[in-house]
DNA sequence: CGTACTTTTGAATCGCATCAAATCTGGTGG
DNA sequence: CCACCAGATTTGATGCGATTCAAAAGTACG
């Protein structure tokens, strides 16, 4: 699935494309980093623990929980791509559990050569706060993309966000959009096609567009009016 | 209201306390800040203007928004304290209007001596970055909070995440903690009273924490995992 | 005392999640 | 090429829970 490391050689250029919070660092990075292949379970740190290593995803996922006193799992981030836990670089140790909730290949770089870079190198440490600076621009908008209650405020709000001049080309299934939109599935599907029989989008496989109508208020092209 | 600035003067004590984000960065920025006072409605930036100022709220609440071709506001940050578009540190321009929702009292620092703080100084330098990741960190926790569909497993979320050892002290009103939430604040009345009455949490003012019972209270939320 | 806001409870409505099932897709191997 | 499978996509029916509208009681403040 991944692809990108066959017999611990990497293949940094698909990696790099495929993974564009890397693209900037990594050329720093590639000296340091580790391959790791994790199966799913996979306990990499405990709360408490020293921070020994700073956890990137490749493929499969990783997750940053705690568990509740009833027993319930409580997730505080999800990473299917990138770097996970980012502030543990200023910690010592850990304040929650990392494990891997589905096997994959990961890499890792050890702390203390990824401090030292951040303070000698100054096109790392520029592209490592434009790195943390995007990452959040993005998880505000998703933040408010998810406080909006209805199916069809969320996808306009995600054309208006993340997509450019309001169209986009999904680079994932339709239901792991659901999923990062905080929808079902169904819910995803039917409000996609109602906007469209509305006029108010073009939906063309993976791309996903207003329509450019012509003037006004595309909401009356779906019924007739009077 | 603020209560922060009189006369020009700020009351940087004051102004570090209510603020942690400011808190370490504060010592090296001071001779850089300029405070304002902003009428709400006013626009302080707009698609394309050169970034000339980073801004951070000491009261009511800027935003950053784009319009769709509906004519629809389209809401990417609110922020009612703190820094707002970090990301335009790295970028020329910006990419969305930058307006005033509500008056109140503003930080602006001229970009060019922030920029050059950052590659001069070591400590600022490591404050901003440990900053970035934290509110990486914390919204990365609250947008796995508002996919969760359930009221109470959004408390029970909040209190795991944002609170230390299952307690918290509200330092907001619950209508606006509501609001965080992404739910009406009908929706949070209730449910809280209602798991207190069930004997999961206690509630006393603006203090709430998991009940500490003896076991058997045995409510799962949230199942699958993988 | 009056005003504005928060907190609280009640009742009705609506949209989304959920369960179910059919179709379609890409990939694998015989 | 076909059979087969796992997954995504699509449509239908149903119930629940959150939103919404409404109104009252509590609280802070001048």
């Amino acid at each position: 699935m991944h692809g990108f490391e066959k017999n611990g050689i990497i293949d940094w250029g698909a990696l790099i494309t495929s993974q564009p919070s890397l693209a900037r660092v990594a050329a720093s990075l590639r000296e340091l980093a580790e391959v790791r292949e994790i199966a799913a379970g996979r306990v990499l740190a405990r709360v408490g623990d020293p921070v020994n290593w700073i956890w990137s995803v490749i493929s499969g996922e990783l997750r940053l929980v705690r568990r509740s006193r009833t027993g319930a799992e409580v997730i505080l981030q999800r990473a299917r791509g990138g770097f996970i836990a980012e502030a543990s670089l200023s910690s010592k140790t850990y304040h929650c559990d990392l494990m891997a909730a589905e096997g994959g290949v990961v890499l890792r770089f050890p702390v203390k050569p990824f401090r030292a870079m951040l303070d000698q190198n100054a096109d790392f440490r520029d592209a490592w706060i434009a790195e943390l600076a995007q990452e959040v621009r993005k998880l505000r908008s998703q933040s408010e993309r998810l406080s909006l209650h209805g199916a069809a405020e969320r996808i306009i709000h995600y054309l208006e966000s993340e997509g450019s001049d309001g169209a986009i080309e999904l680079s994932q299934s339709r239901k792991a959009w659901a999923a990062e939109l905080g929808l079902s599935h169904e819910s995803l599907y039917r409000t996609l096609s109602r906007l469209q029989s509305e006029g108010q989008l073009d939906i063309d496989g993976p791309r996903i567009a207003f329509r450019k109508s012509r003037k006004g208020n595309a909401r009356n092209q779906g019924k007739k009016s009077g």
